[in-house]
DNA sequence: CTGTTAGCGCTTTCAA
DNA sequence: TTGAAAGCGCTAACAG
């Protein structure tokens, strides 16, 4: 491990000062193009690279970064959100940093902290927990609502879009619905770990009170296509009289589309498919998918405006700010 | 835009030294409780968070970040080497940046420059322009070759997996080769822009040779399912006697296989399709798509691995390091 | 055009 | 246990 080669080194390789360095590095004109040309040889020689601290610690406008924990990266959902922030991110002169979720969210959070000014994630503990792990770091909730302090939010509305689903459902001749549920969902609620167990989600507890009456049957799965295929599958064994089915999400919709497809279940006739997500990946299997359609845009649109705001008030610690983004609905084929 | 609060302002409002303020942020033992507890307060009162910049300035053990520039998060594809990415760089204690490639690289290089110690990406041009781009800082060109020096490189050998598939393929039954290729090819060859357009990509000469004679059929499409589905239609159309497609990648052959679906024609009876990238998705259609898969934890491990080789040389410029990562077959149902 | 002087905000010696 | 000094590597502001 060489030491490592800074601008001095680099100054009195080339016989100028330090600030001489700099201005070639920064291609500055006013240094003569002699120099300028030396210097950078110096530079070449000796391999230099300005350290990005060094240079980000003294410069006037400072780059800022967004740490975003992505849930999964094997769920179209959770990539296209990256996509999205990159993007916001991107157009707002800010860097993206990305940290995988692991069970330790606080480690998580750690690492990030000194590399993020914001962190964005989607969480299941409680707001107290996050606030606690997160240590001063600013961060936005992504998906749940928080009451806490110093954690900000945007949330996302997918009541509305299933009551909306629903009643064109029935609309359609749909009488007895199924759902198949998450079986660890991330909107966990209350307490997770110690031994409690998930109950149902809020995106099942949503569907039921728009339904009206309890569902017709309900299975659950993990969040894949497989387990997706797996949980449709026992819906539709266990309770056949099942007309309509939401899908936790778009992943596990496709695995019910693919299942239907494999056993020549007709799709709408015998039983409607809803996803939600509205993934375009929807559009790539036969039938298309129906779907609640999330706003990911205007997620990432708000999480930023959220960071900018924290990063014009230098990064203190702000009364919580709180978005709210709405869905549609994506009528395709399956329903 | 208040002034930033410093380790001073807490030093003052606490009534104590910097010093003992950061002795009180790191958690250190050579500090009284109750003088920690005060200056926690101090800092809790005004929003004390410290510079990433300037810690990370000063402290020994540097955090190493690596720049990942995705070609693009519409393609699983590439969010799957961005997920393996990630897991590679957390296990060894590097960041991992993303930023999303767009027209103009020199300016998405430009950007990561300040922020991340090494980047890797996936670039069309030729070595010596990336080497301008990137301006010292170490590259690691992924899929394609490198032979410029301070250009690293971890190639593919997608070759290989073509002429295997076409051998199989032959034996079970394939005579009539047609293939999709992209419209523009990320491995596009010698000079873009100049007028030059783009001829047949690499993946294309190589099923071409694979095959020993002219393919009995091309069509050009983008790199998406929809572009995909239509390309393949119109190469059926086009060209009838083609009993094998080769898809450019899995994105399009999604497109292929959704496309024979709703048609009703018989995959792989009257046509196989093969695709290329090796994604999980491709589970989720029916007929399942048969697919050259190619290896990108390995492909992630070495770029991670020809990082902190370059980490351990202080960013030094280096003689260029090349590493290969192969292919192999998912035979699935589509061939 | 180039060099000198000051820091950026933090952590590390080292004394006290 | 705390404080004082001395930088980390770079650039902004001013001289010359």
């Amino acid at each position: 491990m060489a030491k490592r080669v800074t601008i001095h080194d680099v100054a009195a390789e080339a016989g100028v000062s330090r600030q001489t360095v700099t201005r070639a590095m920064n291609d500055r004109d006013d240094i003569k193009e002699a120099t300028r040309l030396r210097v950078l040889e110096a530079v070449e020689r000796l391999g230099y690279r300005p350290s990005r601290f060094a240079r980000n610690l003294v410069t006037r406008r400072k780059q800022h970064a967004l740490g975003l924990v992505v849930a999964s990266f094997d769920n179209p959902y959770y990539t296209g959100i990256a996509a999205e922030m990159l993007t916001a991110a991107a157009e707002r002169g800010w860097q993206l940093m990305m940290a995988a979720a692991q069970d330790d969210t606080e480690a998580v959070l750690g690492m990030l902290a000194s590399q993020a000014d914001v962190v964005a994630l989607h969480f299941g503990g409680s707001g107290a927990e996050l606030s606690e792990f997160a240590g001063g770091l600013p961060v936005v909730r992504l998906e749940a609502e928080s009451l806490l302090p110093g954690v900000h939010s945007v949330a996302l509305d997918i009541e509305s879009g299933i009551v909306a689903v629903v009643a064109e459902l029935r609309a359609r001749g749909a009488r007895r619905f199924g759902m198949v549920d998450s079986a660890h969902s991330l909107q966990a609620h209350g307490a997770r770990g110690a031994g409690g167990g998930y109950g149902p989600s809020p995106k099942r507890r949503y569907f039921e009170r728009a339904v009206g009456e309890p569902l017709a049957g309900v299975t659950i799965g993990d969040e894949s296509i497989a387990a997706g295929s797996r949980a449709f599958g026992e819906l539709l064994e266990q309770h056949p009289d099942v007309d309509t089915v939401l899908m936790f999400n778009d992943l596990m919709a496709l695995g019910a589309v693919r299942y239907a497809q494999s056993r020549g279940i007709d799709v709408p006739g015998r039983v409607r498919i809803v996803g939600i997500d509205g993934l375009a990946l929807g559009e790539a299997v036969h039938p298309r998918l129906t779907s609640i359609a999330l706003d990911v845009r205007a997620m990432a649109s708000h999480t930023m405006d959220i960071a900018e705001l924290v990063a014009k008030a230098d990064f203190a610690r702000l009364d919580p700010i709180h978005r709210r983004v709405g869905s549609s609905i994506l009528w395709r084929e399956s329903a």
